[in-house]
This record gives structure tokens, C-alpha cells and sequence, in this order.
DNA sequence: AGCAATTAGTTAATACATTAACTATTTTGT
DNA sequence: ACAAAATAGTTAATGTATTAACTAATTGCT
């Protein structure tokens, strides 16, 4: 009675199977060839999306729970991401003196500058990271992908990072971390 | 004909940059819907990476960089991985007799029992998480970007990881950090 | 043989990311 | 009005990830 020999040593390689780990390795190769590129400007990877969002919304009041709905990114990431751009002089925040809990979040003019500079080479950038690809191949990738996330079951980032379930089973205490 | 006014604000929304845009998104959805799937076997998902790597280079002798090239890992992030699920019992480190810089990776009965019961449920895991797709979007998905990593400009693994430039340009002192 | 260069691994400093627990406000409900 | 609940943000503890700087062991060269 041989089950497949494989079950034993590794669970089989289903389509879902490569898509994830295709993504994992896709998002991990942007990662090292993104990175020199912002670090060129100061900037880690998630600094400049911080910044991106923050100056797409100007104009808005950006509270920093704004932010880390559109980031998809924990409240408290959120926190200490801003005091390090903060410190660097990009971004300002400023308590809102009608909701005194609030800090509205702005950029600067050094934070706009910056990002101006960014933007000359950000396009050659992506293209270069995904020069294996043709332009209709990056469209169905893309395609895929937004698929695949608007589709997924619940754990919406809503969800996750606002509410809690009225008190689930308690997760049972970590051993191993 | 008015320059697109998005240009003094964003910069423009190109294939590349859809493509971009979504693998990141992409890795980050998966991450959130698959999380907590491997906590409730108290490992984190790269926890879980590298006891699957150990475990299918099993019979080899696996040191410690070849686990970091295996994984794009960087090798300190090596180095504290293994100890902590070492610590939790699931691979031991025994040093090379033959060479005593290097020590050799194992899983043990411990770490394979864990991985066997993982197995049972990672298929019905990953459909969830790509449920979304159809088989064969997923396999165009996994293609793409295979694709899109091998053939990417420079900057592959081996090189970040093991060469260094024969020292180039110093890349200039980090302010903002 | 003996010293320089290389290789394997670790430690240090820093950044990103999470959940849990806390403070300080504002809102709600009686 | 005023206590309870909710909301915004921060702090603490932990894990993942990087580069730079270090130790220890081996190899290569003369």
C-alpha cells in the first residue's frame, strides 16, 4: 500500500502552492533590489511608502490610524515609523485641538523635496525590477494579484487591525518564543 | 494641453509599477491570512521556512550558509533563527570534526513530527489563502513571477549574500537613521 | 613552517513588524 | 453630571531582517 512517497517527506505541490511561494520569493527579490536604491536617499522601503501615503493624503487631516489602515501596517509600527521620519525632519505632527487624543500627521517641505527627487528615478527603478516581464505580462500580474487579495476569505485588514473577536479561544501560551 | 497634473504630486502609474505595487501587496495579505495558521503550531512563518528547507535537505550535510542561501536569508538572521527553534527542540547544530569552523544542521524526531502535522493541514491552507484564483491563474501567477525574479538585473542572491564589490564607492554615512 | 587571505559563524546596532498592556482623552448612557 | 465604554496613541516584549565588525578555523603561498 505505498501512499505517494512524497506525502511522507513534504506535502504536495499544488498550483495554490506555487502561487504563495512565488509571491514570498517575488516580494522578497523586490525587497533586495528596491533597497540600495531608496537607501540611496536615506529611505528604507516602508519609510518611503509611509511618505508616499502621507503626501498623497495632504490636504487631509491624516490622523495616525489613517495611516496604518492605508499601510495595512500594525498602530504601533505606525508610531514608532513616524518618530523616525519625524527625527529626520520629513514629516510633522501636530495634536488636533479639537480631539486632543488626535495627531495629525503632515510632510514637509524637506519631506516633499525629497519625495520630488525620488519620483525622477522611481520610474526607471520599476521598470528595472521588473524587466523580465512585458508590459501586458506586469498588467496580468497585477491583475492576478488584486484578484487574489480582493477575493481572499475574511482576516480583511479592517477586521484585523480595528476590531477583535468578542474573546475567541484564548490562543494558547507560546512555548517556543 | 496641460502637463497630467498627477505628475507634480505622484508619480505615474505605469505596468511596472502596478506590478510592484500589487507583489507587495500581495506578500502582504498572504502573511496576515497565513499567520496565524502557523502560530497555532507556535512557529512564525519563516520559522516554518526553515524547518521545511532543513527537513528536505535532509541526509546532506547543511551548514549554515548554505541554509541562508536556500532561503535569500541574510547570515546573522541565520544564526537567530536556528537558535531559537533549536531552544524550542525542533533541529540540533553539531560541529564539522572535519572542518570545526562549520556546523552541521539536523531536524529532529521532535521538529518532524511537528512538520508532519502541519502537512496535514498547509494544502487546505494555502487553497484557502489563494482561493481567489482558479488553478490555472495560480500556475500563470507562480510562472510570472518566476519569471519576474530570473530575469532580474543583478543584485541574485549569491552575489548580495557572499561577494562584495572589490569595494567600491563608500555609500555614504546614513543621517537619517 | 609560517603568515596572509579566506571562510564559517556570531555579536552589535538598527529598522520593521507584531500583540498585549498601558495612558489620556472623548463619547455614551443613565 | 458622571461613571463606563470607546478611541487614539504610546510603551514593552518579542521576532524577523539587514549591514558592519568581530572571532575562530582553515587554506594557500612563499
Amino acid at each position: 500500500m505505498t501512499e505517494p512517497a512524497d506525502l511522507r517527506d513534504d506535502f504536495p505541490d499544488t498550483p495554490a502552492r506555487r502561487a504563495v511561494v512565488s509571491v514570498v520569493r517575488g516580494f522578497g527579490a523586490l525587497t533586495r533590489l528596491m533597497g540600495p536604491h531608496y537607501a540611496s536617499f536615506n529611505l528604507t522601503p516602508p519609510q518611503f511608502q509611509m511618505l508616499t501615503i502621507i503626501n498623497r493624503l495632504r490636504g487631509e487631516q491624516i490622523t495616525q490610524r489613517r495611516l496604518g489602515r492605508e499601510l495595512y501596517v500594525s498602530f504601533p509600527n505606525v508610531t514608532e515609523m513616524l518618530s523616525r521620519i519625524e527625527s529626520a525632519g520629513l514629516i510633522e505632527r501636530k495634536v488636533n485641538p479639537d480631539d486632543r487624543r488626535e495627531r495629525f500627521v503632515r510632510i514637509t517641505r524637506s519631506g516633499r523635496a525629497l519625495l520630488k527627487q525620488i519620483w525622477k528615478v522611481q520610474p526607471m527603478q520599476l521598470e528595472r525590477v521588473t524587466a523580465g516581464l512585458t508590459d501586458p505580462e506586469r498588467i496580468e500580474l497585477a491583475r492576478l494579484l488584486n484578484k487574489m487579495i480582493a477575493e481572499a476569505p475574511a482576516a480583511s485588514p479592517e477586521e484585523s487591525l480595528e476590531k477583535r473577536p468578542p474573546s475567541g479561544p484564548k490562543p494558547e501560551t507560546r512555548t517556543s518564543r
